[in-house]
DNA sequence: CGCGTCAACAAGCCTT
DNA sequence: AAGGCTTGTTGACGCG
């Protein structure tokens, strides 16, 4: 039999085919937040383990209610800000009284709260920075320069260079999500576009839009194993009771003469795919093969598309 | 662009 | 209530 004896293959039995399932068993948007019922509770990056297990907790969902943003900086954390960062488009900063404060230099007028604190550490962010501020002022007349961003190198250098985290506000989710419904990749223009409408730098959407992508994909990878897990969890189920049949089956056959005919009331039938089970019939006295392997019908849905390894 | 990873951050839980 | 710890989310980066 096709072994689904299974504990040990199973498991590879999944990743191998886990692969070709993500096309067939879809059954999630990509848009979906992931506070799904089916999420995983903890996925190991590190060791690359997932680990499945039924969870009710949703930051997902609890950050979604957050009033509007939590960007507001305590006042270690802003200090740690570089301040031509804060200025770019932070604008719920402004609320603060610290001395630091360069909402005033900032803010436009539709910019209701957010965000974007870039890496002050990172090196991409701040060799692209020049160029992408021009950009990002042609695009939406923010108020960003280059002295802004030399004053955040010069911050830096004193050791404070942590990350600090953009979040963004819901209007802006909304649309970035809106928008990935649509295409989930972007071509220059769109991305142009949807950086200024968003008030965000080209390169934050794009980030955004590589995120979206990879995590839709993990999501879609989280569904389809739980989904892998219940057909093996049914196969071996069945194939248990296969097996069970089966020596009841040989157990009968001993029982009966050799060559008696069958009475048709103790011809065992394949639940399944309604099949006589017949090995009599067949005459082959001792094979552990039943007319049931020859089945032509799957009894049940099968993603893989193989016949059942029961029949 | 996908992937792996880091790190900031929020929220929940627990202890004091 | 306050503070620490844990866990999940997500913006961001580097690499291939």
């Amino acid at each position: 039999m096709m072994g689904l004896d299974q504990d040990a293959s199973s498991n590879s039995g999944l990743q191998l085919i886990l692969g070709l399932a993500l096309t067939a068993t879809t059954t999630t948007t990509p848009s979906s937040p992931p506070s799904i019922s089916n999420k995983l509770d903890h996925v190991d990056h590190h060791h690359h383990l997932i680990t499945l297990r039924p969870t009710t907790k949703s930051s997902y969902n609890s950050s979604e209610a957050e009033p509007s943003l939590t960007l507001g900086l305590s006042r270690e954390s802003y200090l740690k800000v570089p301040k031509s960062i804060i200025g770019h488009n932070n604008n719920k900063v402004s609320s603060c009284d610290d001395p630091l404060d360069l909402s005033t230099q900032t803010n436009s007028p539709h910019h209701s709260a957010v965000s974007s604190f870039s890496s002050g550490r990172v090196k991409r962010e701040r060799d692209l920075s020049c160029e992408e501020v021009v950009d990002a002022k042609e695009i939406d007349q923010r108020d960003l320069s280059c002295e802004g961003i030399i004053r955040a190198t010069e911050e830096e250098e004193d050791g404070a260079a942590t990350r600090k985290k953009l979040r963004l506000t819901k209007e802006q989710s909304a649309l970035l999500e809106e928008s990935f419904k649509q295409h989930s990749t972007l071509n220059p223009k769109q991305k142009q576009a949807l950086s200024k409408q968003l008030n965000l730098r080209p390169r934050q959407v794009e980030v955004w839009f590589q995120n979206r992508r990879a995590r839709t994909k993990l999501k879609q990878t989280e569904v389809d194993c739980e989904f892998l897990k219940k057909c093996c969890e049914t196969l071996t189920d069945e194939n248990r009771r296969l097996q069970k049949e089966l020596q009841e089956l040989k157990a009968l056959k001993l029982a009966q003469p050799l060559y008696m005919p069958m009475p048709a009331a103790t011809l065992a039938m394949c639940p399944s795919c309604e099949r006589l089970g017949g090995s009599a019939v067949n005459g082959a006295g001792g094979s552990p093969k039943t007319s049931f392997s020859m089945a032509p019908k799957p009894h049940f849905f099968n993603p893989f598309a193989n016949p059942s390894a029961a029949c």
